[in-house]
DNA sequence: AAAACAATTGAACAATTGCTCATATAATAA
DNA sequence: TTATTATATGAGCAATTGTTCAATTGTTTT
C-alpha cells in the first residue's frame, strides 16, 4: 500500500475523482479480464483459429496442433465454459465450432495490431 | 499422442488438408496469444480500463486500484512491454497513457460481448 | 552536498496453469 | 454381451504468474 505522504504530494485526485465517477462496475471488468485469459494461450489460439476455419472433431483438433487429444479436450472444455466455443454430437464424434461470430471480431482486430508490430521494444 | 488407429477411423483429411492451406503462420498467432494473454488478468484490466480515462502517473492508480505502488509498476512494465501503455516523464512524476486506441477498440468489443452474457453455462 | 520522493527492479513465495497419464463415459460394432 | 472407439475428466507435477519485500535509480528540494 502506498504511504500517507504520497497522499500529500502526488496523488491527482481531481483526476481520481472523475475517474471514480464513470467506473465501470468491477464485475464487467473482471469478466472481461476472464475473457482475454481464455483467449491468451497459444494452444487455445490455434484451436480457435483452425474453428474458424471449419467446424472440427477433436481428433481432427488434436492431429492439425499435432498435440494429445487429452489436452485438446481440456482446452475445449475451458473454452465451452467460457462459451467461444459449443460442441454437437454425431454418433461417436463430437464436432466443435465457434459459439457465435464474435471471438472472430476480436481476432480480426487484434491481428491487424500484431501484424503491425515491429519488434518488442523495451524502454 | 493420438494412435495410428484414429488416423483411420476419424480424422477427416480432406478438411485438415484445407485447413492447413490457409493457416495463418504460427508466429501471427503466438503473438496474439500473448497479446491476449497481457489483457488477460484482471489488475491490467483495470488499468487500462483507468488510462481509458485519463492519463494517470502510477502513485494514481496505485491509488484508484487500492493496490501498492511496487505492483502496479511490475504490471505496468508488462503492459510498456507489449506496447499497450506508453510512459513520460515530469519531474519526478511518470505518466502513462495507453500506446494507441487499438486496445481501446478491442475493450469496447470484449465489453459488448461481456455485458451480454447471462451466466455461465457449463454443458 | 544530503534528504526526500516517485518509480523501478530483483528475489522469493504462494497460487494458478497446461500438460501427461490413467481411467471413465458414451456410442457403435461384432 | 463384449470389444472398440471418440471423447471427457481427475490427479499429479513442472512451469509460470502476481504479489510482497527490500534495495536501487533518477529527480527535485533543502
Amino acid at each position: 500500500m502506498q504511504e500517507d505522504r504520497c497522499l500529500v504530494s502526488c496523488i491527482h485526485e481531481d483526476v481520481i475523482q472523475k475517474i471514480t465517477g464513470v467506473s465501470e462496475p468491477n464485475e464487467y471488468l473482471e469478466r472481461l479480464a476472464q475473457l482475454f485469459k481464455v483467449l491468451g494461450d497459444p494452444t487455445r489460439v490455434r484451436i480457435i483459429y483452425a474453428l474458424m476455419q471449419h467446424e472440427l472433431c477433436v481428433c481432427d483438433l488434436a492431429h492439425i496442433l499435432q498435440m494429445s487429444q487429452s489436452s485438446i479436450s481440456h482446452q475445449l472444455r475451458l473454452l465451452r465454459q467460457n462459451q467461444i466455443v459449443k460442441k454437437r454430437r454425431e454418433g461417436k464424434i463430437m464436432f466443435y465450432t465457434l459459439a457465435d461470430d464474435f471471438v472472430t471480431k476480436l481476432f480480426v482486430l487484434g491481428m491487424e495490431h500484431v501484424r503491425n508490430e515491429t519488434y518488442k521494444e523495451y524502454k
